[in-house]
DNA sequence: CAAGTGACGATGC
DNA sequence: AGCATCGCCACTT
């Protein structure tokens, strides 16, 4: 449809801040993600931390979902801002995610996945 | 143009 | 189970 400029930065190259907004964007409210996925989904395999630093880089008042972005280990990453941490986790809650005692989120339940691998788990 | 700055993830011990 | 190390790359000054 778009008159594709460059496709040929296949991975990286300038716009790969939109394009980790892009994949953020896609997630839907009440779930989460992790940095390494969205990173694939940017096209950016292996990019988890530029993925951090775009975020990081968004203006207030944005619509992209940071808040939904949560590190592999499903728990708030820790930033140089003391107290922001609880505004991404109170964020999450107010979408309904539940954080466990040990303040994380169980990926399990709320991570969400663009091509929902069914035929395992789901027992139960 | 060069240097500094970051919201990560996997690995080795 | 926790800590240290390496790899990663765009953006700002």
């Amino acid at each position: 449809m778009l008159p594709s400029v460059a496709p040929t930065r296949a991975r990286s190259g300038p716009g790969t801040y939109e394009r980790i907004y892009r994949a953020v964007r896609r997630i839907p409210r009440g779930r989460v993600a992790t940095y390494g996925q969205v990173a694939v989904w940017a096209g950016l395999p292996g990019g988890a931390r530029q993925v951090g630093y775009a975020l990081n880089a968004l203006p207030h008042g944005s619509d992209v979902p940071w808040q939904r972005v949560l590190n592999a280990r499903g728990a708030v990453s820790p930033r140089a801002v003391p107290g922001a941490e609880s505004v991404q986790r109170l964020a999450l809650e107010r979408e309904g995610v539940v954080f466990d005692a040990r303040g994380r989120v169980p990926l399990e339940r709320f991570g969400w996945r663009p091509r929902a691998t069914r035929g395992a788990g789901a027992r139960g």
